[in-house]
DNA sequence: AATAGATAGTTCGAATTCGAAGGAGTTGGT
DNA sequence: ACCAACTCCTTCGAATTCGAACTATCTATT
């Protein structure tokens, strides 16, 4: 018999960590049947539409997409092509800067999304929100958003690492 | 300014949802680079490993594996194939069920995961333990938990056929 | 036992994803 | 005006992902 190494256990207070992988998973793949059926999208596709259609008067970059996404850049370029391809959304060109791209919904694209967000409230309702009371709901709202306020304040992607040997 | 953002059309109670996603991709960017540096491992199959590791008395199944780490079968095939061409899991029949393939790590396996785990330890604590104080992060772990076990309460997953309702 | 219906896992093709490399536009210092 | 460094986005190839179809095995009912 091989011996088995026993691996490190984690910190106890890591078990914040695994419990958020597992939720947004979950969350994430029970919106996905919904989407897939009511609007023919892509999780994804669905997180484009919804942002663009988020603010209408600030108009939204390729890069601002994928950076609230945490998407790819290359990702994105071919998920806006789908979604272009299918006259859901339009690329317009900025005016201020000529190498920026910015994505717009289409008519076609706004009436998807208002044909969708029912089933997709009702899903997310069901998994997410009928989890907790309103309070609860309220507080884990809070929480998010402190730990996003973390998150957002630190380096951006271009963090060195930390040569370690000093 | 709000820090979380919502489309017009979603209740405000969706918050949740938004700053769940936002967050959950967020830690898992940061770590994914970490895990590619320090061990060429995918975010994936870090927690195959871990998943392995966690309590080797009780071997995991592929159904196992899948289920928890919300991925397909076919996907789990896939990554575990990778990790057993690398040395790093065997799979084992499974004494019970002649269906059923149990994973395991191999010494090879454990002692990667060993040298990995430190450096992912310190990313999730900058990124995301760190975050919260210890009052704050044990409520979010409560109420993740509270929504976890909602979700897991409701049809597995694997529940997906056309029997008419009678 | 014998059958039907679930379950475990794999294979396959198609779609999606990423990182690296590259083209084009912008910015700031001189 | 110039040049270097930076940013925005796309293209490309390779790796990964999923769902559907399939084989083999298990379970429950008869």
């Amino acid at each position: 018999m091989p011996d088995v190494t026993v691996p490190p256990a984690l910190p106890p207070e890591f078990g914040v960590y695994f419990a958020l992988l597992e939720v947004s998973a979950l969350v994430q793949h029970g919106v996905e049947g919904q989407l897939r059926r009511d609007g023919g999208l892509s999780f994804v596709q669905f997180q484009i539409l919804a942002m663009c259609g988020e603010d209408p008067s600030s108009p939204k970059s390729m890069t601002d997409l994928a950076d609230r996404l945490v998407h790819s850049k290359s990702g994105l370029t071919y998920q806006v092509g789908q979604l272009a391809k299918a006259g859901l959304v339009e690329r317009v060109p900025s005016p201020h800067d000529d190498r920026a791209v910015n994505v717009t919904l289409s008519a076609k694209g706004a009436a998807l999304l208002e044909r969708v967000l029912p089933g997709h409230v009702a899903v997310v309702r069901e998994v997410l929100v009928d989890a907790l009371d309103d309070v609860d709901r309220d507080e884990l709202t809070r929480l998010l958003g402190m730990v996003l306020r973390h998150m957002r304040s630190q380096p951006r992607r271009s963090a060195r690492r930390a040569s370690p040997p000093s």
